[in-house]
DNA sequence: CGCCTTTATTTGTATATACAACTAATAAAG
DNA sequence: CTTTATTAGTTGTATATACAAATAAAGGCG
């Protein structure tokens, strides 16, 4: 056993992209199920909390913050701006799109607040306060990496 | 301030979800990048994986341990049929359509294993080992979840 | 000013994902 | 043994995601 063969077995269980869309998929679940009545699901929750964070968003910060593809954020956008959650922002830089809440959007935030509590509450006790805690420090760094 | 009210920054720093949904992305883009010359991406994979370690996998079975849509595993898995890595197994159940991993889709596994190793440590070291030394336990709890 | 590079976004294409509805087959009830 | 309920998968539809390529507008340089 000089080198501890990497099989099969091994990666079943060890392996961390794997252990982490299994939670990415329950937990997601969990908040689209009570973001559901609000015809809202948790990936774009995300994008109007960000947005409304920024006031004006333009699409290159909320990937860069949220480490999305452009291509992915230009068509979540769009159904939001369809849903009237989103409406575009006049600028002088012809290339920038930037967008920010609308009234309808501000409102559907606020209502879906109680919601989102609650499946916060149920991750919460799922995943355990240790892994919560440490969850902040990993997403920063997972925010910060550049591997483009 | 009673009640401490949930706003939007509130939201924007803790939300369990948009956390795991950002490190999901990041770490599955690191699996997929190192991945990509065997054709291969970790979500395949740890369908593969699975599969291996079982033998003979019946879909409901993978639906089970790895907490995915029966839907989504059906397209998953004809795709890989289709790619010659998964082939299916005669059964006496006619409602069942198990499956196991061909030749092929065992030499690939056995082949992708340095990739994984070097995709593996690239996210260990963004994580940071305290968060992966969690991450099996919340997984455990996750997939034993059951709120269907 | 005109060319070249960089930056910002969109479009084409493919996979991943889930919900709802459907099909088919076994199991359970009577 | 027939009817009903359960179980296993697939198909329709919609969003999420990323890569590659295309578009378009600034910015920099000679």
């Amino acid at each position: 056993m000089d080198k501890p063969a990497t099989n099969i077995e091994t990666i079943a269980k060890t392996c961390i992209a794997g252990r982490l869309r299994l939670i990415n998929r329950v937990v997601s679940n969990i908040y689209d199920d009570a973001l559901r009545p609000f015809g809202l699901k948790i990936s774009q929750g995300n994008i109007l909390i960000f947005t409304g964070k920024l006031g004006v968003a333009s699409p290159v910060q909320i990937c860069e913050h949220l480490q999305l593809d452009a291509s992915t954020l230009s068509r979540n956008v769009e159904l939001m701006r369809k849903n009237g959650w989103l409406e575009e922002v006049p600028t002088d830089d012809a290339r920038s799109r930037p967008f920010r809440l609308t009234e309808a959007g501000k409102r559907l935030v606020e209502s879906a607040i109680p919601a989102w509590e609650k499946a916060q509450a149920e991750a919460k006790e799922l995943l355990g306060d240790d892994f919560v805690s440490l969850l902040n420090k990993a997403a920063k760094r997972a925010s910060e990496s550049n591997r483009a």
